[in-house]
DNA sequence: GACATTTTTAGACAAAGTCTAGAAATTGTC
DNA sequence: GACAATTTCTAGACTTTGTCTAAAAATGTC
């Protein structure tokens, strides 16, 4: 439990954020294995245990860690944004039908041969996504 | 003028899409040129000159549109839906900064081999999605 | 023309996310 | 420890995109 929380709030350290006592208490959910969860997840089970965070506050963390690097944001529902605790390079498999959002081993696809990028931008990112559709009746 | 018309009017037939009188003035927006619009934007430029087609037409129009193939969506924006009237196979580039959505030569990018797909699922399409941010200070 | 079906509409509504201004916590300094 | 300065957190109002509903209008069929 402890050994747990000190790794968490290292973790923040050496991101170079603060480690308060709602950042550790997001961070822990995150982080307590890799996941896709939404916002508003996030806020509900921070909230289980009675309120340790606002809404504001979870957004406002939200996007810290992500800007830091922490967490990765996945855009593929157009309703919501998805954190990703796993911030190693992947990608992402997007059940239409269900919701469902799922790692792909990031070795199964390839991306070959970048195409040359307009003038004054640099990449920032690339994002493969892989829409399915329940096959069942 | 007319001719124009009169092409967008069978490509909606031929779609499988009854050409009303608002469905055709949309599509003749969307079909003028390969775009990117979001619905509020078509919202606006179809009633440039006087209302024509009230905001739950244009989202029913436009969702229409999507599922009879006539055209795609492009999510990367996390508050909203691109349309993209281009329907040939393709990705996109994506600036985070500018929020400028352009088209990828599909040749320039290869995705190779797919990755074995879950259980009880097919595949609905592959985005890749390149993320710039501007280089210039 | 009468009828059934499809399409369109205004406007109420929903949900994700942002903003604001004040309260609370934290930090550094003495 | 007391204090001020800074950072963080908060409730709640607000914004925006998008959906829903129930009625009106258009369309097609006999």
């Amino acid at each position: 439990m402890e050994a747990l929380r000190n790794k968490v709030v290292d973790r923040l350290k050496a991101a170079g954020v603060t480690p308060t006592q709602q950042r550790v208490e997001i961070a822990q959910i995150l982080f307590r294995e890799h996941q896709h969860l939404s916002a508003e997840q996030v806020l509900s089970e921070v909230n289980q245990n009675g309120t340790v965070a606002s809404k504001a506050t979870i957004y406002n963390t939200l996007g810290l860690f992500a800007e830091k690097g922490l967490v990765r944001e996945v855009i593929v529902d157009p309703t919501k944004v998805f954190y990703d605790s796993n911030v190693s390079d992947h990608h992402h498999f997007y059940n239409v039908d269900t919701g469902n959002l799922t790692d792909i081993d990031p070795n199964a696809v390839q991306v070959a041969n970048l195409p040359p990028l307009p003038e004054g931008t640099v990449a920032d990112g690339v994002d493969v996504i892989i829409r399915l559709r329940q096959s069942d009746i």
